[in-house]
DNA sequence: CGACCTTTTGATAGTAGTCAAATGAAGTGG
DNA sequence: CCACTTCATTTGACTACTATCAAAAGGTCG
């Protein structure tokens, strides 16, 4: 329903360069490339995110979108052209195997980009569904590979953000394989943690906007499991329910979950029992 | 031991562009872009992988490198200035926590791309290790920015490579999070049947050159589990073993394996009792 | 308030992990 | 060439973790 204004109304990016310009680009993208990558090390997160988000912003002017919870931004199948830029909101990224099993593969935040994994066919391997309301920018991927000629931290950016996604499906693939059930829930919470931090957000609540069914699918394990799991950390102290509602889980200290996804509980063990 | 040599000697990419021709690249790289990609569409996957390596090659001239089962081609940790292109052999990417766990997060193939978990950080974050004899190409990952600003054509390998790479973590993530054992075994077979289909090879036998363990650690599962999976696939002649050694494996019909992981075992119910 | 969805918790079953032993394969040195 | 060591693999017995089934409680929205 959204997606048809969403997808065309990209504008076209000025390509007004002129020779000079063009040929100094060349000779000094490389240089430039580390000197960028430096700067940008020594940027906080937040900091980063939102440098990134002006650049793009500046650089492209992006079809801005709103999406509400359940809209979805792309869709499987469907041919790709754009790629997407989250400003706010929250969403959840869906694969779809032939014989109908359904995953969630990843979650994406404010600065993070969605649909990559549409360059290599032309066509959008999963759906991105917002969970949330948020804005999302939708990116004509060849105006940026245009505009990235131009400007050498433009393509940084996107390798960045490319390398950082396949860095954190690693790190999903690791979790799911080497943890318990009840440390991959905590690890679950402690990267949502992470991420919040690493956008200058409090830390110490999280509202999670996800089903139990949701993240027992994206941890693989079932919705009881995670339900027990949760339980169990809260009876340990390392979480807490909020008043108001089971979804929203404050953690006191994070280090408390890093420590149990590690050790098994070398912390808290008489709490456990 | 080897690897101080295969990290800094790659060669400097001469970089002779004059205006004229920086101007033109700049103005056709987007229309460029699609049509590339829509030639190499037509192609098959053996001879896309050909060409992709032949284009590096002259474009680069690639610092070659034999590497022998054992063998680290990057480490967790090391500064990032190379990416690595396997032009033969067979690589796995392994993943350690800070807490020591352990991970097969990812296995390479002929014309397979390594290194792009480095970029984000400028360190890599995974070790890449030869399984087998094979030769790497070492490519700068400046040389390789600037060289793809004056073709576009390299750029677009590049981000279809980081593109598959994204796609096929989440099928990972996808078969270890739905699937059971048995299946899941089955589905790292057909994988590498398709693997080597991909590449023009023979895919009725597959030599294996990882151990049981190894196998194991990457489908998140212990290597008894692996064992009894495989005997289990063979006694429903869903695979079959080599004489030589329980190393190779044959496959007599990968649509059969096909059909098992999707059905569970609609296929040759009779046989699996 | 009632319908519906989500979550929790218990009881039970089944899958995969652990421990252990035996067999097989491969390389080393006498 | 064979004995011996070592590592990989298979298989069995048992345990443990997680899934499944089921019921009740908690929340949400018309």
């Amino acid at each position: 329903m959204m997606n048809s204004s969403l997808t065309h109304l990209c504008p076209a990016t000025p390509i007004a360069v002129n020779q000079q310009e063009a040929a100094n680009v060349v000779a000094l993208h490389g240089q430039a490339t580390r000197r960028i990558a430096e700067q940008r090390a020594q940027l906080s997160g937040s900091q980063q995110i939102a440098e990134a988000l002006a650049l793009v912003n500046d650089s492209l002017a992006p079809q801005r979108q709103m999406v509400r919870a359940g809209d979805v931004i792309c869709q499987a199948g469907e041919r790709f052209s754009c790629l997407y830029l989250l400003n706010s909101g929250f969403v959840k990224i869906v694969s779809l195997s032939s014989d109908g099993r359904e995953q969630v593969v990843g979650l994406k935040f404010r600065g993070d980009w969605l649909g990559f994994d549409g360059i290599a066919n032309q066509r959008y391997s999963c759906d991105a569904i917002a969970m949330d309301t948020g804005e999302v920018w939708a990116i004509r991927y060849e105006a940026l590979l245009e505009a990235s000629l131009r400007r050498p931290a433009l393509l940084n950016l996107l390798h960045q953000a490319m390398s950082r996604e396949i860095a954190n499906d690693r790190d999903s693939l690791m979790s799911v394989c080497t943890l318990p059930a009840d440390a991959r829930v905590a690890d679950f919470l402690r990267y949502w943690a992470d991420a919040l931090a690493n956008r200058g957000l409090r830390t110490d609540q999280i509202k999670l906007r996800m089903t139990r069914a949701e993240i027992g699918n994206y941890l693989g394990m079932t919705l009881e499991t995670v339900s027990r799991a949760l339980s169990r950390l809260a009876k340990a102290g390392l979480i807490e329910f909020a008043e108001g509602g089971r979804r929203d889980i404050l953690i006191p200290e994070v280090d408390a979950l890093r420590s149990f996804i590690q050790g098994g509980m070398t912390q808290a063990p008489a709490l456990l029992q």
